[in-house]
This record gives structure tokens, C-alpha cells and sequence, in this order.
DNA sequence: CAGTGAGCGAGCTTCCGCTTGACTT
């Protein structure tokens, strides 16, 4: 008899399916969605009910025509992908292309790759849920329709000619990132003055050490000084002390969201290189799915999990837990990111050992007991006044699941009282502790920091914004489409104040804090600024945080089968299809205008905008008689906050330094960074030179030096032509125009010798067989 | 490669969500 077939998602489970369920099916993968919604034309068919036309896309034609004759062969043919909205849609794509009957194909579920599961999955068969379906059809439409009406709206309405985009997940993802550095641009720090006091007291074994106790905070300067000075000649006595019992839990087992933060804080992956690592991991077995949003473990896996704790640490340290989702749109098809073996730890890669020796301790420790904390808190009385001081101390009493591993936290998590706990020698009431010093210290507020890739994956998520599988090229798309850009940003150097108690005499002393660095952190752009602003305006609902949560309901009833998919749709279409419109018709171009001042010498104003080519500065009007003076923003600048006095700084450009064999040398900036212009030939500017500070004489052995490095690696010239032969770091080469041709072998050792006709044979030999090239990406990755 | 800063308007770009693959300068 023929065997079943038995189709899912993902090669890598293929095998482990084929494994379990053994002679009577084989196993195949569909490499997920098996067809998509045409290009042309929104691929929607928007008169008749929306109706979609799909496309086997030319990437997935060859798998399948595969399945399509292994189905031909097989006896029945099963449908196992994912349970999920998107999995049930690629199940109900599986039966119109394999000619199946959605109506009777046996469509079986299981949310774990283990024997029992998948056993017991075989023996409950369903069908194909086509309300479910419908809810992706919806979704797959509603994110076609914005996606592909908003973007062309950008392309008439900005200036620039990139490939600008905007959809229902990346619009937010950028405006999250335009808000907080808003944020960070209009905070005004506030200092306050925190009390610290140093003590001493003998520890148990008889020894002097130091202690540390905490004051109200003060909220002025003038505060805090009197507050030392009513301290001087104070005694301090002990009045009182609690010792209260606390503990920590574990954090849940991973998910694709919290791996991807885990390893930013802990390893600093980027999450595009986490997941490339997990892919690497899941497919040579080493650990379960690693695209999911279930903090769920199996049963086979929990067993494993405690049999690994009790061998390695002892039966106290076990304490298995059931996790629950917090998040509500999670879809739980899957199992946790965990170790199959929790007892493997052979990994070749050292960075593919780091992340699943991450996975494997955070998933040990979620089935470990707790740690158990005891926590002192003794109050200190001051003779001289009222308030009192707290000196507080915590002591590790059983590490628990601490033994294996903690979770880290992000910045905007930590609080001053963070790390300031430590020991406490034995005190006991009305002990008479000496001061050794008490310093009021000031301190800032601080603005939210700004978001890291990681810290962005965890914003999204609570939203309810993109799913496992996207959070990584979310972040790629909008890199590459200028809306954010990843770079650090050098701190600035500030003052603070601190007042010092000590032998009853206060001072005052200055020091210096090094105040807003970040490393490796988004920023948005001018362009992702912009373009953020404009959509906000026209398109207020759908860059809504919670625009996506909102439809997440309709989809949902879509699913429970409570209304029409095609009603839903109509009901969006309408009104956005009217603001699409309407923006088109009464919009103006998108130019992110502020204006900085009045430039003296012309009397024209000064303003800062989006022009062709990026942001940029300019003196005068475009409608003005005499043309307007342009400058180009440097890198680091930014419309909204560049100063009139960094802008006509700008204007020092271009900059004649003089005549040299008879021709100007020009010093500017220009598409590829500074140069200097001598006799319609251009010279590159290297870092070390500032277009805006060099001189002649800098300049010119800078001409003389490139010219002759020029002519040597020139070979040969056929002038009228425009071919240059020229010597490259591969060696020689054809030029023409844009173009290089590269030289076939045989010629290379003689360049010198070509002929004008051998030339043209060359590139005309490369043209007609042109070399391979990598083909372009569609998505970053 | 290097002036520009808007627009002739040929023909093109673009979304989100599933999955992994692969050959060349």
C-alpha cells in the first residue's frame, strides 16, 4: 500500500516527524506559505468582494511541483502545519494547489515534537477550519491594501527617490523610535541630593568595617547644606531592626522575544544574529523551534528538565513550574526555545555555544525553587534633628535558581536602590555608631534611553505589533529604508555638586560626570522623522499603538466565524481608501520645514528641510530672483535640532583655497564625502583632513601625490573612445564609462599590448556573457 | 562618482508572515 503523506512547515521537523510516526507516512515540508497574493494590481480584486488572486511565487514553484507528484503517488495526504491562523491558511493554500478537498482532508494539530503528542495527534483528525482561514485572508489583505496604498502616497508626496515604504508594523516600529528621541530632545533634567552616610561597626569576626546608610533626599543645594550642618557633632544610635525573609523566582522559559533580549544584554547579538545562531542550533537538533511566542514546556521536556536538576544540583533544587502567557496575542503553536537534550552540551561554534548555553541555563532555572533572600533594615536616629537614616543589607540564604542563572534588565528598569544593597555587620538597638562621613550628593534625572534592537522586539511585542518570525526583519526594513539608522553617540561631560560632612566640618566640592552616551542604539533619522510626522497626520488610526490590537478583535471574530471576512475589509477599505485619496489630492509635499533665522549679509531667512538628496540647509527662497545657497547636513546633524550657528557654518562651503598650476582648488563636500576639486579632476579628502580648516598648502601635495598614484596604476588610454586599461586590485581591467570588464586570463600579463579592436572584442565577449551575479535579496536580513 | 535641492513623467518601487536556500565578485 502507498504511504500517507504528511505535510508541515519546516524541513528540520519533516525528519523528527518521520522518525516518530515511521513506515506508513512519509514526510514532507511546504517551507511555509506555498502561495501569495499577486503584485500587480494590489493582487486584490477590490470591486468583487475583495477577492484575492494568488500566485505560487517563482521561489516555492519547485516545491511545489515536488509535493504535487509525491501527493500523486501517496495514498492519503495529511496536513500537519502549524496550529495558527497563518498555519491553517497554509494548510487550506495545500489543498486548492494539491487538487485536495479542504472539505474532508485530514488536518491534524500538535504544539510539541514528541512522541506522545504527535500520536495522539494522529489519531484526531480534523479538517481544515476555514473561519480561521478567512482570519488570515483578512490579515494577509488589510496589510497588502495598507502597505501597498501608503507607500506610493510617500513616493508622490517626498522628495527623495528612495524606495520609501510604510505598512501597519513598520510605520509604528519607526514612530516608536521618533517619540522617544522627541523624548530625549525636550527632557530637562531636574537634580536633587541624595544623603549617603558612611559608618562603622565591628563585623562578627571583631574586625572594623564600613557601612553605608541612606537620607531623605534633599531637593536643593541650599537643602542639602543645612541638612549636613544641622549634622555636626550629631551622635547616631541604632533605633530600630527588622529582618524580614524575601526571595526571587525565575523568569520564564524563553521565547523568541525574550531570547532575542537575553542575548543583546548578555552577548551582544543583534537580534538578526540570534536568530541566524537558533536557526543554526534548531537544525542540527540542539534545540526546539525558535520562532515562537509559547513560554509552554512539554511534559517529556519538564521530566527531562527535573531529572537534570536533581543529578546536578539535588532534589531541593527542583521546583517545577507551569508558565502561562501574559501576552494576549500570542498564538502558541509551538513549544518554548529549550534544549531537546537537556543533557547535550557538545556545540561546535563558540557563538552558537553561547546562545545555547544561555537557553539551556535560563531553561534549568525555570524549573528550580526559588532563591530565599533575608533582608535587613536598620534605622538610624540623628541626636541633632529629626530625621532619621536607613541603612539596609540583603543576604543570600539558599541561591535556589540563582545557582544556574539571572535574568538581566534592561536600563530603563534600574533603580537607584539597584546594587546599593550589601552586607550589614550585626547591629543591635541603641548601638552607637561613629560617622565616618556624610556626603549629599547631586543627583540628575534621566531621560528614558533610547531603544536598542532588542528593547524595540520587547516594545512591539507588548503592543501586539509583528510576530516571532518578523520582529528580526521589522528592524532590517526599516535600516534599510533610512527611517533608523544603529550608532553610538558620545556622552557629554557635566558638573555636579556634592557636600561633605566630615569632622564636623562641611565643604563643597565639584566633579565631573560623564552624562548620555549609548552604544549601539537607534536613532531615528530626518527622513524617518518626517515621514512619521506626515503619516501621523493623514494617517492618524493606522500608526495608532493600537491599531493592530483593535483589528486583532476583528480577526478574531472573523476566526469564531461571528462576521465576514469581506465585511470586515469593506469596513476598513472605505474610509482609508477616502483618506488615500484625499491625502493624494490635498497634501503637500513632505519638506519637514524649520526655520532657523535671518542670514546678515542677505537679509533672507535660514531654514532647515528635506531636499532630493537628504537634509539640508538654505538661505533664500526658491521663487526668490537670485537663486537660493544650499549646504548639505553633516552625518551627526539633524533638522530639528541643528542651530542657527551650526547651519551658516555649513555655508563656509564650497571654499576656493587659490590658484594652483594656474586652476582653482576648491575644497567641498559632496555625494561621497569632502573633496577637492583642481582642474575638472576630483580628489577624495581622507579623515584626517576637515574640509572646513585646510589649507593650500595641505591641499595641493594632496592633488600632486593622488594624480601620480593615478597614472600609475593607468595601463593604457584610447582617449576618443573613453576606454581606459587600468591596473586594479585584482588585477588589470577594462573601464568603460560606469562599467569595468575584467580581463580573460591569457591577456592579462601583456595589458600593455592590447589594441583598440582587442578591447572592444573583450567587453563586447563580457557583455554577451555577462558574469553571475549574487542575486539581490528581497529583504535585509 | 563629486555642480543638484523641482520636474519633464518612460517604468519602477511597496506590505506582513510563513519557511530556508546558496556559487561569485
Amino acid at each position: 500500500m502507498a504511504k500517507n503523506l504528511l505535510i508541515v512547515e519546516s524541513p528540520a521537523k519533516a525528519k523528527t516527524i518521520e522518525k516518530i510516526l515511521g513506515e506508513d507516512f512519509e514526510v514532507k515540508s511546504c517551507y511555509g506559505h506555498i502561495r501569495d497574493l499577486e503584485k500587480g494590481d494590489m493582487g486584490i480584486d477590490i470591486k468583487n468582494n475583495y477577492a484575492p488572486r494568488y500566485i505560487v511565487p517563482d521561489d516555492k514553484e519547485k516545491v511545489v511541483k515536488e509535493l504535487k507528484s509525491i501527493a500523486k503517488k501517496s495514498g492519503e495526504v495529511w496536513l500537519a502545519t502549524d496550529e495558527d491562523r497563518e498555519g491553517e491558511a497554509i494548510s487550506w493554500h495545500l489543498c486548492e494547489v494539491l487538487g485536495l478537498d479542504p472539505g474532508t482532508t485530514k488536518r491534524i494539530v500538535f504544539h510539541e515534537i514528541t512522541k506522545p503528542a504527535i500520536q495522539s495527534a494522529v489519531t484526531r483528525p480534523r479538517t481544515v477550519d476555514m473561519n480561521l482561514v478567512n482570519a488570515q485572508q483578512a490579515r494577509r489583505i488589510l496589510d497588502r491594501i495598507v502597505g501597498f496604498e501608503l507607500s506610493p502616497v510617500l513616493w508622490r508626496k517626498m522628495s527623495m527617490k528612495n524606495n520609501l515604504s510604510a505598512g501597519r508594523v513598520q510605520s509604528v516600529a519607526v514612530r516608536i523610535i521618533a517619540e522617544r528621541e522627541r523624548e530625549i530632545n525636550a527632557f530637562v533634567p531636574v537634580s536633587s541630593f541624595k544623603i549617603e552616610a558612611l559608618f562603622t561597626a565591628k563585623d562578627v569576626s571583631g574586625k572594623q568595617v564600613t557601612f553605608s546608610a541612606e537620607g531623605k533626599k534633599q531637593a536643593t543645594a541650599e537643602n542639602a547644606e543645612a541638612f549636613l550642618n544641622g549634622c555636626k557633632g550629631a551622635d547616631y544610635t541604632v533605633t530600630d531592626i527588622q529582618v524580614k525573609p524575601g526571595k526571587k523566582t525565575p523568569a520564564a522559559p524563553f521565547t523568541t522575544s525574550t531570547l532575542q533580549q537575553e542575548a543583546s544584554r548578555k552577548l551582544g547579538y543583534s537580534v538578526s544574529r540570534t536568530m541566524l545562531l537558533a536557526q543554526k542550533l534548531y537544525e542540527s537538533g540542539k534545540i526546539t523551534y525558535m520562532r515562537t511566542d509559547s513560554v509552554n514546556l512539554s511534559e517529556t521536556a519538564m521530566d527531562a528538565i527535573t531529572k537534570q536538576i536533581g543529578g546536578q544540583y539535588g532534589e531541593r533544587y527542583i521546583q517545577p513550574r507551569k508558565y502561562k502567557n501574559k501576552n494576549e496575542s500570542a498564538q502558541e503553536a509551538h513549544e518554548a526555545i529549550r534544549p531537546t537534550y537537556m543533557d547535550s552540551f557538545t556545540v561546535e561554534d563558540a557563538d552558537c555555544r553561547r546562545l545555547y548555553e544561555l537557553i539551556w541555563k535560563r531553561t534549568m532555572a525555570s524549573q528550580m525553587a526559588d532563591a530565599e533572600l533575608e533582608k535587613t533594615i536598620a534605622k538610624i536616629q540623628i541626636s541633632t534633628n529629626k530625621e532619621e537614616l536607613t541603612a539596609s543589607g540583603e543576604v543570600l540564604k539558599f541561591d535556589g535558581f540563582l545557582k544556574v542563572y539571572m535574568e538581566d534588565r534592561d536600563e530603563d528598569e534600574i533603580t537607584e536602590e539597584d546594587g546599593q544593597e550589601g552586607m550589614l555587620p550585626p547591629l543591635s538597638v541603641q548601638q552607637k555608631v561613629p560617622l565616618k562621613e556624610m556626603k549629599a550628593i547631586e543627583r540628575f534625572t534621566r531621560p528614558q534611553p533610547r531603544y536598542t534592537e532588542a528593547s524595540l522586539v520587547k516594545k512591539l511585542e507588548e503592543l501586539g505589533i509583528g510576530r516571532p518570525s518578523t520582529y528580526a526583519p521589522t528592524i532590517s526594513t526599516i535600516l534599510k529604508r533610512g527611517y533608523v539608522e544603529k550608532r553610538d553617540k558620545e556622552g557629554v561631560k557635566r558638573d555636579f555638586r556634592i557636600f561633605r560632612l566630615k569632622d564636623n566640618a562641611v565643604e563643597k566640592l565639584l566633579e565631573q560626570e560623564n552624562t548620555g552616551a549609548e552604544k549601539a542604539k537607534l536613532f531615528p533619522t530626518d527622513l524617518g522623522l518626517v515621514v512619521t510626522d506626515f503619516l501621523k497626520q493623514y494617517f492618524d488610526d493606522i500608526m495608532d499603538y493600537h491599531f493592530t490590537a483593535r483589528i486583532e478583535e476583528e480577526f478574531d471574530e472573523v476566526a469564531q466565524g461571528k462576521i465576514q471576512w469581506n465585511k470586515m475589509i469593506d469596513d476598513f477599505y472605505n474610509p482609508f481608501k477616502k483618506d488615500v485619496d484625499n491625502t493624494i489630492e490635498k497634501a503637500e509635499r513632505i519638506k519637514g520645514e524649520r526655520e532657523l533665522g535671518t542670514d546678515p549679509a542677505s537679509g533672507k531667512k535660514v531654514i532647515a528641510r528635506m531636499g532630493r538628496y537628504g537634509p539640508m540647509v538654505q538661505i533664500g527662497d526658491v521663487n526668490d530672483e537670485e537663486k537660493p545657497r544650499f549646504a548639505k547636513l553633516k552625518n551627526t546633524q539633524s533638522i530639528e535640532t541643528i542651530s542657527y550657528d551650526e547651519a551658516m557654518e555649513l555655508f563656509r562651503l564650497p571654499r576656493n583655497l587659490g590658484q594652483f598650476e594656474d586652476t582653482d582648488v576648491v575644497v567641498n563636500i559632496g555625494r561621497f564625502g569632502p573633496y577637492i576639486a583642481h582642474d575638472k579632476k576630483f580628489y577624495s579628502l581622507g579623515k584626517e583632513y576637515d574640509p572646513y580648516s585646510i589649507t593650500f598648502d595641505e591641499a595641493t601635495p594632496i592633488i600632486v601625490e593622488k594624480r601620480a598614484a593615478k597614472e600609475e596604476r593607468t595601463i593604457k588610454i584610447f582617449e576618443k573612445e573613453k576606454i581606459q586599461v587600468l591596473r586594479g586590485p585584482y588585477g588589470p581591467y577594462i573601464k568603460q564609462g560606469l562599467r569595468n570588464y575584467k580581463l580573460p586570463k591569457e591577456k592579462q600579463d601583456n595589458a600593455a599590448d592590447l589594441s583598440l579592436e582587442e578591447v572592444k572584442a573583450i567587453i563586447e565577449e563580457v557583455k554577451a556573457n555577462p558574469p553571475k551575479r549574487v542575486p539581490r535579496k528581497k529583504k535585509g536580513s
